[in-house]
RNA sequence: GGUGAUGUAGCUCAGCUGGUUAGAGCACAGGAUUCAUAAUCCUGGGGUCGAGGGUUCAAGUCCCUCUUUCACCA
């Protein structure tokens, strides 16, 4: 009986271009299904769609004057041939804006009301009164209720880092018409996470499976959860709003990120229609079939708690695993717009051309972990030059000339066991790295064995034995053995290089079909002529992208960018990190820091603090501030009792463990010495502002 | 601030349940070679394994404190 899998990537949304950050997930599946795909007996399916509803999609297609489906179905299109042209083979890439997934949507969500999951509440949200709708925290901005700075989300302020509800913002406005936006109340629909917390216990730490659903990092992750406590999760919103609407509840639908997994089955449904697949066999409860789920690690809460519950009490079976990985970072650091590192699938495509040369840098990365992984360019360079060229396809180079000039192609064999038991133990081996998403060791493996082939080659000579007749027999060994060195390592690399190895197969060992793992214990017997398989990337070409990339910024710098939200696969969509990046800031950002002269009327020593003094600072309000200062190691509360110095006024208050600090007192320092405190030039009176 | 992860040669990374002088690839230096759209082979230099304590006969590997970077949570 053979194996059944289905595998499935995050679904990208339908709001933005595919970039390398998203290609890491696509990549890193791709691969593990080409891999299982290779294997006998085994059937796999690799699903994914377009995730599309939500104010997001809703807004944006406004703006831009079309009906969102129109936006969805160009993203669609554009989406689809960045996939197909970096090689991820989908057997079905689907929408969620279709109607397997209207259907299972709703059926699933009418399954869980009948199973007592769902509640029913009034909220308070704020509302525009303008444009008629509820507005998303994203889509409110206003001025940071701790530390005042204008044009912050309603969320989360992103100049002092505070965390707030949209409700604390002063002088919110909608970012969507302008206006104050006006506290309403509405009816939402929960799902009740709390009454699946003994299920998903027992799910997420694998007592009720043979193999733990999640990687042991994401299993520790989902402690801290437990010991917050699980939410509800509100799966509901108000019309107007792109998505489906809800059963028996007119003006409501469906929350996206409720449909957007359940995107899973329906793009698997429609597979199912075309091939005439059995859906039940997959998704039933007591389906023998095995699901995987390859997702970034920010949207670990989602497939680990809402999906298992979800599928557990609307009567499905569960996923076999959930593959979480890391991020990508360029260079060290996090994608960035203005250093032309946030580079888009088709930019790369313009500028590099050959897909794969980004496969197996990912590949040679990727292990299995949830950790980031980065995308070093001038790495990069070296080692797919280095691999690839140097290594991998010098051998066939190097040896296939003499096999087709001297010997019409034939392969010779003295003794054909060792190669072939040889082949099968390296297959071995490398398969369990493959399984285990351990691309990077599988690689150094095969990297291993294409590094002993060249030793070989070099060994023995070929070029020297072709200079005399009577070494001929030693010259085809050789370069026989040679060959069927290329032949294994071109197997064993298939997942990772789809089409050139396509190209080895059939253009140079002359197979009807691309290769099978089982290939490894066959011993090819003829050659055709070699031909050029690969070039060295250039320096220049990645200086180009990075240039290129930096000019897109310029031309897409104002407008857009910061409507978007959370989403299914938003990973380092946050741009927003960007204003940290600016090497200048305005008069205006300076301005939103309030320095003040301040005397220091009194100061102590902190029980129990080895860096902190206590300061009481009077900055000409009717009570003194008290602030805490790092600044033990080089000041006697004594000596400053009675100084004036400088101190940030409207620092968020924190609170610490000694007490509240009201503020922060300046002072420099580096490696060789300080912190040196500031004093003003006489005159100076405590209260004025520093500026 | 809390939690989890992370920090190993210039770069990118391996180092399993603690055990001989800490490894690989790339880069670099020297040599060899010329079959290969400068590719290959051999040799070598280079690391206080983030810092400081501790446990142990023995620690990169375990414990504590601090620190870097990242993420999540509040």
């Amino acid at each position: 009986m053979s194996r059944k899998i289905l595998v499935t990537s995050a679904l990208p949304y339908a709001n933005g271009s595919i970039h390398l950050g998203h290609l890491v997930e696509y990549i890193q599946t791709d691969i593990w299904v080409r891999f299982q795909k290779m294997q006998k007996d085994t059937i796999v399916y690799y699903v994914c769609a377009d995730d599309t509803h939500g104010t997001p999609i809703m807004l944006r297609a406004e703006k831009e004057g079309i009906t969102p489906e129109a936006l969805i179905d160009a993203v669609h299109k554009e989406h689809a041939s960045d996939f197909k042209d970096f090689l991820v083979e989908f057997d079905n890439y689907y929408s969620t804006n279709s109607e397997e997934n209207r259907a299972l949507s709703c059926e699933i969500y009418q399954k869980l009301k009948v199973n007592g999951k769902i509640a029913t509440k009034t909220i308070e949200q704020f509302y525009d009164p303008v444009k008629n709708m509820f507005l998303p925290d994203r889509f409110i901005k206003g001025e940071c209720p701790k530390c005042h700075a204008k044009d912050q989300y309603g969320d989360a302020c992103e100049v002092c880092g505070a965390t707030y509800n949209p409700t604390e913002l002063i002088n919110a406005y909608s970012a969507v018409s302008g206006a104050a936006p006006v506290r309403k109340e509405t009816e939402h629909f929960f799902f009740e996470l709390g009454k699946c917390e003994k299920f998903l216990k027992d799910w997420t730490t694998g007592n009720l499976t043979d193999i733990p659903p999640l990687q042991p990092e994401a299993a520790n992750k989902m402690q801290e959860w437990f010991a917050s406590g699980l939410n509800d999760w509100d799966i509901s919103r108000d019309a107007p709003y792109f998505g489906f609407e809800i059963p028996d509840a007119p003006g409501k639908y469906f929350y996206v990120w409720l449909d957007a997994p359940i995107g899973y089955m329906a793009s698997f449904k429609k597979l199912c229609e075309m091939q005439g697949l059995d859906f039940d066999e997959y998704w039933a409860k007591d389906s023998k079939a095995e699901l995987y789920h390859f997702i970034g690690k920010d949207i670990l809460y989602f497939h680990a708690l809402f999906w298992p519950a979800t599928l557990e009490y609307s009567g499905y079976r569960t996923p076999t695993q959930i593959f979480a990985h890391g991020f990508l970072t360029v260079n060290g650091e996090k994608m960035s717009k203005s250093r032309g590192t946030f580079i888009t699938a088709r930019s790369y495509l313009d500028h590099i051309k050959n897909p794969e040369y980004l496969r197996y840098y990912y590949a040679a990365k990727l292990n299995g972990s949830m950790e980031d992984i980065d995308l070093n360019l001038e790495d990069f360079v070296a080692r797919v030059n280095s691999d690839l060229v140097g290594k991998y396809i010098n051998i066939a180079s190097r040896t296939a000339g003499f096999i087709t000039k001297q010997f019409g192609g034939e392969l010779r064999w003295d003794s054909m066991k060792p190669l072939i038991d040889g082949a099968l133990a390296q297959g071995l081996l490398i398969e369990e790295s493959y399984r285990d998403r351990n691309y990077s060791k599988a690689l150094r493996d095969i990297m291993e064995i294409a590094d002993r082939i060249n030793g070989e080659i070099a060994a023995k000579e070929p070029w020297n034995l072709a200079k005399d007749e009577n070494k001929k027999a030693a010259l085809h060994d050789i370069c026989s053995a040679a060959m069927h060195g290329f032949y294994v390592v071109s197997i064993l690399l298939q997942p990772v290089l789809p089409a050139l190895v396509c190209r080895v197969a059939r253009d140079l060992f002359g197979m009807k079909r691309d290769f099978q793992w089982d290939d490894l214990g066959v011993l090819p017997t003829s050659i055709n002529a070699y031909q050029h398989l690969i070039t060295r990337i250039d320096t220049k070409q990645i200086e180009a992208m990075t240039e290129a990339n930096k000019e897109n910024l310029q031309a897409t710098a104002t407008p857009q960018q910061h409507s978007e939200q959370r989403h299914a696969v938003h990973q380092q969509n946050e741009v927003h990190a960007e204003a940290t990046e600016a090497e200048y800031i305005s008069i205006d950002d300076f301005t939103k820091v309030d320095l003040r002269i301040a005397k220091i009327i009194n100061a102590e020593h902190v029980e129990g603090a080895d860096k902190l003094l206590k300061l009481t600072l009077d900055i000409g309000e009717e009570k003194p501030r008290q602030v805490f200062a790092g600044i033990k190691s080089a000041y006697d509360p004594e000596t400053l009792k009675g100084r004036l110095t400088v101190m940030v006024a409207n620092l968020v208050p924190r609170k610490m463990k000694f007490g509240m600090s009201e503020g922060m007192v300046l002072a420099a320092s580096d490696e060789q010495g300080g912190p040196f405190i500031l004093s003003p030039d006489s005159g100076a009176q405590p209260g004025m502002r520093v500026k």
